[in-house]
DNA sequence: ACGGAACTTCCGTCGAACGGAAGACCGTTT
DNA sequence: AAACGGTCTTCCGTTCGACGGAAGTTCCGT
């Protein structure tokens, strides 16, 4: 009834459909499982609406129940996820390109995607006896710290590289570049050379190189790195294989650049949806 | 105001979060892209409701807008699904040894869990020129027309086989054993010889061969499964390589059946939240 | 036995979610 | 050209369901 004291620090006005989307995002991989008051206050809902939302979620199959009462994400929510265009239905194709060089390189391979400022592993091959890294697949990284982030970035659009720069980039060891100006050169290098070799830069001690795929319009739709231990004999040999793999999996997925000129391809390009860049339909 | 009509079906009251969730519903590998009216439609929302929820969606990230106007799942929901317990990071501890058993099988290869009546293939391998198959990365099939559905339901609960056998059991292929007289004494064999040897069951001329993977508490938590072509030579020789992949999996996950009787582990057994079975911990 | 914490249920109030209607913007047809 | 069917977007008044307080229940630890 009385006027709410300055206690609290925002009023935070949501929509009903913003509380469902709030709990879903509660979870991240240093929270796989939370219990009721947990998520109440984490997401800074009531207890009461907590409850009745969670009871919900979990209904229909995006939470499940654990057997000590917490709550984790349901396997249901892994399904929608595979409906992703640029996800999984990617991965689908460069999944044995990625193992053929996994197998060569006896390196971590990543396969990534951007997704706002940062770049999703939406698949990750770790050598048999590799290194340990924080890569999962489904991990999300900021771009200007990973080798496939930089290449993404590298083509991307000058406005959006320029509103990468601009945000707060984020210092993970003493050697992550940071300033816009370094970044703009490296950026510049990567575009020169078609490859982006990095170190040290989200993790000490791991030195990352990564390439771009380019898809039916010659887009660049995904980038594919390896991941070897700081030091490794000659990283630079490693180029060659990451090149023919960027290259193998840019033709299986249509790109022109990687066609051989004779024109016909081999197999049916295949179609994702997503990938085949077209004009919008509808104006404003 | 006028009586409504009886010209609609139902009147189906929707709470607000089922509104959102129905929304993500209509996605599916066979509509991975949904124009706005068409989203409104298969949901039987009113159109205005499904643009206010949709961009919601879409702020979020868990639907995306393609260059075409459609509407797609968001890379923001495949983050979230990677963190369900029972599916990429069991993934991540069997990947290796289902690398293997492709390298050895030369077959498709998967890893399924449970959810609901049916199974969720949280890896699906192909072998290099394998026979293409239905199931995809987070692909849902029926339990009783997969042999990784089989494996499973016949080390469920007594309680759970009977209501999966009560219900509808669709019929894929000439040949898929829908009668639940038929399935328990199918389910009776797996439990006896600890594989299942499915044929013709989803897919015409498709022979699946399934067995049980065990968590820490020797609980089947999952199931790895190879398909081949029918009639390909001696699938039983397929059998002793794909046992040894599920102990090794099991093994890896702190099975104590799989784990030699010295004791100790090898390595650390890998606590996965939600497959260490407790006792829940309050009533009601 | 007591106190605290987590979870669940009940219920009256209120404001946000809802849908109708109208406008903007296509592409196609006559 | 004009009319039309389709999709998407914005606006706004009304209503009903989402909300949170409060009380009840169960389970811990002390």
């Amino acid at each position: 009834m009385t006027v709410l004291a300055a206690t609290s620090s925002e009023p935070t006005r949501l929509t009903s459909a913003q509380r469902v989307l709030s709990i879903l995002g509660v979870f991240s991989s240093e929270h796989l499982a939370l219990s009721l008051s947990e998520i109440s206050r984490r997401t800074g809902l009531t207890l009461t609406t907590t409850h009745r939302l969670v009871n919900e979620l979990r209904t229909w199959g995006a939470l499940r129940r654990d057997n000590d009462g917490r709550y984790t994400i349901g396997l249901r929510i892994l399904e929608l996820g595979t409906l992703a265009p640029q996800g999984l239905q990617l991965r689908e194709v460069a999944l044995p390109f990625l193992d053929d060089l996994r197998h060569a390189t006896h390196a971590n391979i990543h396969l990534a995607v951007a997704d706002g400022h940062d770049v999703i592993y939406i698949e990750s091959l770790r050598a048999r006896h590799g290194v340990p890294v924080l890569s999962r697949l489904g991990g999300r990284w900021p771009m200007h710290a990973t080798g496939t982030g930089l290449v993404l970035l590298a083509y991307s659009s000058q406005e959006f590289q320029e509103e990468v720069l601009r945000s707060k980039l984020r210092q993970f060891t003493a050697q992550t570049v940071t300033c816009p100006e370094a970044l703009r050169v490296r950026l510049a290098e990567v575009r020169k050379s078609g490859v982006a070799i990095t170190e040290n830069q989200l993790t000490q001690d791991a030195l990352a190189i990564a390439a771009p795929i380019r898809g039916p319009r010659d887009a660049v739709v995904a980038a594919v790195g390896v991941t070897v231990p700081t030091g490794s004999a000659s990283p630079h040999s490693l180029v060659p294989a990451l090149a023919a793999t960027a290259r193998g999996i840019s033709r299986a997925l249509g790109a022109p650049s990687a066609t051989p000129v004779s024109g016909v391809p081999v197999s049916s390009p295949p179609r994702i949806r997503g990938l085949n860049r077209s004009v919008p339909r509808q104006g404003r």
